[in-house]
DNA sequence: AATGAATGAGCCTTCATTCAT
DNA sequence: GATGAATGAAGGCTCATTCAT
């Protein structure tokens, strides 16, 4: 029955053609013309649904949040029961897919990489939101690994040096495959990126 | 004598002005205008010096990146009589410094951060002159440590990180300074870092 | 019961809400958006009742003026037995208490003014409808002073200088309140003017 | 020879234009698409040449006000060996020929009126650079008239009735011409106005 | 009868660029 | 060689209006 084919509701079309072409262009350099002509929707639309258009890339942003945290818990997929090492494993490996898997999830980590270098005021909210959580689960993985005797500042400084790793190889994504004369990360890539992480990271902990 | 007083030429002082504006703004922010205006120049100077504003912007690059490799060349202050260790170790401070460190050759960091991004074509250009030998270079310590019987491969996940420690500290300044509640690195910070990141990796190079 | 509750049509309180919007104003600042907002009514209410933002101000007009002659006849309070002296006096009392109270039949009067700068088509019933009989009853008060030896052509010129006193402590209200530093007109105030334009004007009549 | 003919500034030509435009349909109707087009110019001029809508309309307002001073100087022909009665008779010549008279100088008048109901902020200063001065000018000339004995309120308050009735034809010019039939003041017209104001207000100040 | 959703036209402004001198 | 004057293209946004229900 046509009743049946429902369409995909109008502003949930402009949020996701939005986001990739916020991802792929940045804020500024994105037009609204573009975003509705690409939705096929009118110009007047985005005024109507968002506001303007910053409103409009916040919405996106918590749109994707949204997507991500709900393919992608935050539990890192850990378990209370895992041992320290097994944690931090599965932060990484959860972390990696996260961020280096193709898709609308990926989307999000486009996102989040662009505020970093341009931007927009939302980050502040990310941070708090999104960022912090996931730094101190790290950290708390860490200081587990490391005991007691380490200082709060040697378990931040190690949290972050795994973090670099991970963000390495999404942010740095365009040299990587020049330098490997690739164009994108296959799921073994991605596993074999994971696992070397785990390995580094682990050995890097010691006797810390 | 009057004809002695050299004055910086109009075009360097564009240069020096345009880097400013574009590694604080990023290049669509800035406009001309502004550029023009803080250097004291006429609007249509630009266009009559360099074309347009993507080709300043390339001039800018390649300004600043002759600077950079001035003040910290190439050879990242290793000596080939260093161990493996005493090589990794120099290597990563002189990176360290030469992207944390306040004033112009950060400068350079700061649009090389922007290009991984808000790519604008100079990419290519920048990793065949500038990264790919970095790369090279640290590949070939890395090397030396973990022995011959590691694969490329390997060495290469190593490589990339260390590169990514050392990124991340710049690349997530603004996380790293909301998380800490600080405003920026001191000297000391700075070589705190560089030691932990030297410490962290060496173990995790370890059997590899 | 229930049902004896009449609330107040929408249409009146469109109307309502309408005429003190563009009062404040004007035509072209007001926004139909902004007098649904007050008004509590849908965005589509102002079309399905009145066709167009235009139709909706004729109506407006329309609407404020029956409250204004409701309020102040057009006898303007003059009786058939008082002395041609006395009836000018009447007059112009009830025409200053007409346009310069504050309070709804002002705000009649405040969108009459506005109509002789912004004029969008509606002046010619007014003119017709509610200013050529407010003019011709001036008259024939002037005439009665002035005697039959005058010609028309100096009474219109009385008449018109008496509502042009009148008149210009209402549309020049900005301009007055700056060089009185006030904020409005007390009861005083208009009882004072009142009575020096009557005093003014009853001289200003002599011996034409 | 060509170079004699010298083109009228095109910033001149902009200022005319949009006086014109501005003085008939008011700030907001006004359109700088309009103005560009009929000054014949891009549509970027005016944001070069005066920033924005709102400033140029301010130096619209400024062009027209230096106009009209220079044909009618504030002054108004008043001679300090005049009598009373005589500066009176020319104050108000000079102003009725001032805001009646077709052409440049009454455009002032126009845009003048229309910041009376249509306030953009440029009020203020109209009134303390312009209004204010003419309003003290008449002020001490009705002084002069009426003696030390009145209060300087009612000197006010005839000075109101003065300028009101001066006013009124100007300002309520689209009635007058509906009541008579007419389409514009003759210079004849014009002439009998003033003498019969002249006349009036002297009366009116009798016994004061 | 009445409305929430959606639209089209148009406005002001900005910006890189060009042109005449 | 260098610049002040001027421009064309495009962008974000606002607003009255319409349409399907």
């Amino acid at each position: 029955m046509i009743a049946e084919i429902k369409v995909k509701p109008k502003v949930e079309s402009i949020l996701e053609t939005a986001g990739e072409i916020f991802a792929e262009q940045g804020f500024r350099k994105t037009t609204v013309r573009e975003i509705c002509k690409r939705s096929g929707v009118n110009l007047a639309a985005i005024n109507y649904y968002f506001g303007d258009k910053e409103r409009l890339y916040l919405a996106v942003l918590k749109y994707y949040r949204e997507l991500a945290i709900q393919k992608y818990p935050l539990t890192f997929g850990i378990k209370e029961t895992d041992t320290p090492e097994e944690k931090l494993s599965n932060f990484i490996r959860s972390f990696i897919c996260r961020f280096l898997e193709e898709g609308k999830t990926a989307l999000f980590g486009k996102l989040l990489a662009r505020e970093f270098t341009e931007s927009t005021g939302a980050l502040d909210v990310l941070v708090e939101e999104f960022i912090k959580p996931t730094f101190i689960k790290l950290s708390s993985i860490v200081r587990e690994i490391v005991g007691k005797k380490s200082t709060d500042q040697k378990v931040e400084l190690c949290a972050m040096s795994i973090i670099g790793q991970c963000l390495y190889f999404r942010n740095a994504r365009p040299i990587v495959f020049r330098l490997r004369h690739k164009e994108g990360y296959t799921d073994e890539d991605i596993k074999e990126i994971a696992e070397h992480i785990i390995n580094f990271s682990l050995k890097g902990l010691l006797n810390y």
